[in-house]
DNA sequence: ATAACTTCGTGTAATAAATACGCAAAATAT
DNA sequence: ATATTTTGCGTATTTATTACACGAAGTTAT
């Protein structure tokens, strides 16, 4: 029997992560500007190559690792393209992933092969190489329909917060302004969070109460 | 700047296909038993090798229409298997892509490369060779969870159908029994589907009026 | 100290959506 | 004719979602 494997030519796989991170106030995404061709000097999805050795989701680790910095955070598949023509260089698929983080916990590092890495606003990107703007596009749309049924915070937040904080989250990602007395039932109801007792302190108003996330 | 595309060692690429089929009872998956090693004799998806040339759902259809003689399909993308042993050969990633068949519109046609092909109740499939049972799985939770908000009926049952027919397909996918007025009021309130006017008659009791999608 | 300001925490009424449930009509089978 | 099967429908009940306002706890300014 011939060796299946050898007989076929077989197309380069690679890994592209949408990173969305929330910094309290807007929903952002994090996207390089590439040293090399293709597409030098454009903003892309960070991203690259599989090992073969490695799972999909360890090479986005490793990925994101170097090329941003970024360790050790959660990561979903979210869909694989496979356009003709989607690299200039040949038959190149995308497994592609995305990722919550809170920016405050990690220190950016540009890596060797990146002019600049930048947070963007979610919904105001640049005109992105290969087809990285239909992935960061069904990357939104994804998270918008997951958070209502999931609870997404977690990541994007600190371990405790408040309920205002988690609905200006909320807010953010549905675009819609939420009413803070039924947001509350809501996610009291939802089962998914606790009150910790404690209260943020210090700021211009009356303190809030610290919720966090029941693992 | 050396040709990236050379330097890292490739996957192969397989495209695998789980095939849901309603023939008015029951909910089935089409399976392949293999002629050829690996997984010789035993049941798996029906599947191949992604070509160079050829988009996801391009392949799919050419392996459907090669392996089971059904062509021209409703696809839509599952998930992309990557683990590092799912294939004994080497290191193969799988495209996995759904499809829901009415079986009465297409005659089956075993390929070249299959002892066997067969539909199975899709709450007994047998044990299955590579990580195919893992596949189907998932294939099966999304398919019901899709079901809450799509119309699936339109390509498990024929152009015209009766409420019941209806129902029983989402009983079956949902795994409960419904109340038929409720069913019915739910259906029509949706938007989805109009009543021909004609009835199916010539059973044994009260004709029913038939239903179609509105496209 | 006091007043003005900001944000927090909460409850109830109104509306909309989902569920439970029963009976007469249209055909077939005997 | 009579019994049997499956259809078509409507209303009452429960549950979930939405709309909406005010006093309390702090901070800042005077």
């Amino acid at each position: 029997m011939p060796d299946e494997l050898s007989i076929y030519p077989r197309p380069s796989v690679t890994i592209d992560c949408v990173v969305f991170g929330y910094d309290g106030e807007q929903l952002s995404i994090l996207l390089l500007n590439r040293r090399d061709e293709p597409f030098a000097n454009q903003w892309t999805l960070p991203g690259g190559f599989l090992h073969l050795e490695e799972t999909f989701e360890e090479a986005a680790q490793r990925i994101l690792k170097d090329k941003t910095g970024i360790e050790n955070l959660f990561l979903e598949q979210l869909y694989t393209f496979g356009g003709l023509s989607r690299d200039p260089r040949g038959r190149v698929l995308s497994v592609a992933y995305y990722a919550l983080v809170n920016p405050a916990k990690y220190q950016l590092m540009v890596g060797q092969m990146a002019n600049e890495l930048r947070w963007f606003n979610w919904k105001q990107l640049p005109s992105l190489g290969f087809d990285h703007a239909q992935i960061a596009q069904l990357a939104q749309v994804r998270l918008a329909a997951k958070i209502h049924y999931q609870p997404i915070g977690f990541e994007l937040l600190n371990a405790q917060f408040t309920m205002s904080e988690l609905q200006a989250l909320h807010e953010c990602i549905l675009g819609e302004t939420l009413d803070r007395r039924n947001f509350h039932k809501r996610m009291m109801a939802s089962g998914l969070l606790r009150s910790t007792g404690e209260r943020r302190e210090g700021l211009k108003s009356r303190p809030a109460e610290l919720f966090e996330f029941i693992p």
